[in-house]
DNA sequence: GCAAATGAGGAGTAATTCGCTGCTATTCTT
DNA sequence: AAGAATAGCAGCGAATTACTCCTCATTTGC
C-alpha cells in the first residue's frame, strides 16, 4: 500500500505546531507533551529535521526548536523526504542518477514513464506548503497563497 | 520512502506485456520466462490479479491469462491497488469510512488536508492507463477523468 | 482413460524494514 | 557548578516484504 511513513506523519503533526507559532522556540519537551507522544520520538523526529535545515535549534536551558523559513515555504515534500529519504516509486527511477542498471531494462518498457510519474507526484507533494497541511485545501492544489511572514 | 512495493512493480511489468499483445493467452511460465522472473512470482501475481478482475484465466493445457479489458481501461491504481492494496498515505485517511479514530483528533488540523492529497494521488493514478505506462507520458497529467472500476 | 500442462489457493519463511527506546556527550543558561 | 536542553548514535522487537513451495482442480492431447 502505498503510504508515508508513520513518522513521517508524526513529523507533518509536529511541523504543523509552527504554523499557528510561526517564530516561536519550543522544546522537544513541549512538543512531546502537546501532540501526546513519547519524548524520544518527538526529539529523534526534530532532531532530523533540524539537521534537514528545516528546523534550527538552540541548546541549553530554555533551548528548543524553530523553523528556518515561514511555513508557506516549507513543502510536504521537504517534510516527508527528511524523514523517509527521496520519493522513489520504484527500485529503477533512480537509475538515471545513480549507476544501478535495472534488472528488466530489455523487457522492460514501463522505465520512461516511472520516472514521469515519479517526478509528478514530487511536483504535487511539492506544491503543497505546511500551511496547506494544516488548514482545509482547495479541491484542486494551487500554488501556496498565504501571505509569507517576514521578522 | 513513498514507494509501490516491488510486487507491484513486478505487476505493472508482467501486465504491460498486454500492452503488445492485447487480446494473447499466455501463461505463467511463458510471462516468467520472457520477464526473467521465477515462475512463482509470476504466478502469484497473475492470480492476484485474476483474483482482483484485471485478468481472465483459462485453466488447462495451453491456458493462461488475458485481460478482461483494453488497456486503456485498467487504471495504475487498479493495479497496485490489486497488489498493495487501497492508497492509504497515513493512518487516519481511511477513518471516515472506518470506525478508526486517530489519536491525534484533539490536535490535529491536518486530517482533512491529508485526506485530500490522499485523493488527489488516488486521483492521478487513475487517470493514468496500463497504455501510459508503457509509452511516453505526457508531461503533464490530464485532470481526473473519474471512470473509476471497482473490479 | 491417462498423463501432462496449466491455474487455484494457500501455508511457510528468511530477510528486511519500521517504530520506537535509551544511552552518553555536548551546549547553554542561571 | 548544576540543570535543562539538544546531538548523535546504537539497539531491538515487531511487523512487513519478498519470495518459495505444496497440494488440489481443470483442461487438453494422445
Amino acid at each position: 500500500m502505498l503510504r508515508f511513513s508513520k513518522m513521517a506523519d508524526y513529523g507533518v503533526l509536529l511541523l504543523s505546531h509552527w504554523t499557528r507559532n510561526e517564530n516561536a522556540l519550543v522544546s522537544a519537551r513541549e512538543l512531546a507533551d502537546l501532540y501526546h507522544m513519547p519524548q524520544s520520538l518527538a526529539a529523534n523526529l526534530l532532531k532530523t529535521f533540524c539537521k534537514s535545515g528545516l528546523l534550527e535549534s538552540q541548546r541549553g536551558l530554555h533551548g528548543g526548536y524553530r523553523l528556518t523559513q515561514p511555513p508557506s515555504n516549507i513543502t510536504l515534500l521537504d517534510i516527508v523526504g527528511a524523514i523517509d529519504g527521496p520519493v522513489q516509486l520504484t527500485d529503477c527511477v533512480l537509475e538515471a542518477e545513480s549507476n544501478i542498471t535495472c534488472d528488466y531494462l530489455d523487457v522492460c518498457s514501463c522505465h520512461s514513464p516511472l520516472h514521469t510519474i515519479n517526478e509528478q507526484i514530487c511536483d504535487y507533494l511539492r506544491s503543497l506548503s505546511l500551511n496547506d497541511l494544516s488548514e482545509n485545501l482547495p479541491a484542486v492544489p494551487s500554488p501556496a497563497t498565504s501571505e509569507p511572514h517576514s521578522l
